[in-house]
DNA sequence: AATGAATGAGGATTCATTCAT
DNA sequence: GATGAATGAATCCTCATTCAT
């Protein structure tokens, strides 16, 4: 035999099936914090107990580890598409939400350099997804003549500028970004979330 | 009683003092390799093991994990200090041997945005006096009215070489990180270690 | 940083290189009761536990669940093998050994009918090394002209006792074991374990 | 306020009372699936999800992992019962049909052998009061004169032979369970299930 | 000065069981 | 009556670090 919980001992709360969409948020927030704080190889029963939640919730909301962080990129990426498909939405304009999305997250920037060998965070095949779709976000507004020197330029510029933001604060991130791009003589809009 | 060293009764082999100056070689090298096939987080055993030295002798030499990156990295940052010194050299030079540097050796790509954020390996503080080395190494030899927008902006445009230096083979990694100068409209000389 | 084992704190006796051949074998020992008790599938750190060893000390002596189970059976097998190579044994005699084993170690009952699904305990592919040890054991002492019935028929004869073998107390396996040979028409020689 | 049940709210579907048996059923059965592909310790929510049911239900027809094996079981015992008690049957019909039921299924051979150590799944009280029932139904028939050699001989004859009953295919094990009877001398009718 | 065993904390993962809906 | 999410204990396994020899 296993596994015998006590059954007499006060159980916490169990919100029931209700709880389950608001656990997954909570999950990925928390997610989004902990990777912030520690890095993307955070222990999963962190982003768990910042959450607020039991060990098996995070599990039974993300297989594995790289599942998680794939939650919480998806929704930065996300942001990016819809920045790219606004109506009017210039390169620079994209450009400054990516940026946002660079110096909020630790994660994100990990994401546009996407390392090679060593984070067990096990990722890579996912990344190469997800930074897809970012880069399509991008490609779309090279305006007509827009030349960055070849064909993966533009991607390997966000690769520069996300190896360029570093700095404990976001503060100092953004300054950096900034100052990367500028670098690069590339312009970019406002630095801000998408909001619809 | 003290007992007699016998020939037969297996010890493991103790060739003294001059033993200890090869091991701590070994482990560097040890070490370089290992990191490169498993990045920073690799276990500490791994490297011994590689090295053909118990681990207590990896302890002998280094307090901790955070040493042994750092004195990996110390020979990567004493190369581009060497470089730097050299009779003659240029800026162009010196960008050559560090450009080495970075498409070999993981570690030395993340020491060049430490991150900050993440890395388990600890290293941080000692990061900021190697980069710093590096940096000075590199100041020395910015040409008269060289200007890169402001002081930072030199070691901003490492860190963003750094960040586009990724790909799983050695000619990738040079490939981009040429590439990256170029954006930056930075002449870099041949990519290669110095040799005195 | 992941583990930070508190320096200060009191560490627990390390007698040294000169326990391991002692822990080994306490841990042998040790799963040998815990199987007794609770089965195969018995947790690893239980065996961990009541060898008296921390339960790394388990996974550096036997690399798997697996690896455990069989040291544990590599005993009783080789008992079996001693026997039958014994000088003058009589088939009686070797079955004698094994029955004895059998009344001893649930575990070695088990494999002797090495089950086929269910059991987590991974041992299947040594199982079949191992009891093809004992096959070749008992074979060499079928007397000329002793017929089972067939090739296989002692080996089948062999879970068929096992399969008999019930009963929470040493004499009541003993006593249903013999039962069972005596059905088969089998002569077994003194339960007793193999002493040189 | 009580809230109206509406079509249109995804409710899971509840089919009332009759439903029940039928998930009874259905549990009963993809646990003897369950079981045989993965062992009596296989998790209780494989055998809910096979049967297309909440793991709730589950619950709510056995309170706990035993009484599903139990479950299982009974139905094999039942049949093997009323082979005993149909109008004719012979000793060797009803050990035709309770080999059957030992090549059948995996955990009646455990049943048939009840363990005692080991075994995670708590039966054994069960397991006693079920092989008693099948020791009555058996004893039954034992025809006049018919001796195996003492009151205990035939249950030990069929723990005998379900120690032999190994193999991944039905048919190994049919044939194995079949030799184990011939072994014993003992006559066995037909192997298949009891069909009114 | 080296070896390599031991310790034990920490993180991953799996289920048995409960319970809101 | 059914659903399926949540809980959390238990187990597995991996290393960082210490220490007897």
């Amino acid at each position: 035999m296993k596994q015998q919980p006590r059954a007499d001992e006060r159980r916490p709360a169990n919100d029931g099936p209700k709880a389950a969409a608001r656990n997954r948020a909570a999950l990925v927030a928390a997610a989004r914090e902990v990777y912030a704080e520690s890095g993307l190889d955070a222990p999963l029963s962190a982003v768990a107990r910042r959450a607020g939640v039991g060990q098996g919730v995070l599990y039974r909301h993300f297989p594995d580890r790289a599942a998680v962080a794939t939650a919480v990129l998806e929704e930065n990426v996300r942001q990016i598409e819809q920045a790219a498909a606004a109506e009017g939405a210039t390169l620079a304009d994209v450009l400054g939400v990516m940026t946002w999305h660079l110096t909020e997250s630790a994660a994100f920037i990990g994401l546009m350099h996407a390392d090679g060998a060593g984070s067990r965070s096990g990722i890579r095949a996912h990344a190469l997804a997800l930074s897809e779709r970012v880069e399509r976000g991008l490609r779309g507004h090279l305006p007509d003549g827009y030349r960055l020197g070849g064909a993966n330029d533009l991607m390997l510029a966000v690769a520069m500028v996300s190896g360029a933001v570093t700095g404990p604060t976001r503060e100092e991130r953004e300054q950096r970004a900034l100052a990367a791009w500028r670098l690069l003589g590339i312009e970019v809009g406002p630095v801000r979330p998408f909001e619809g």
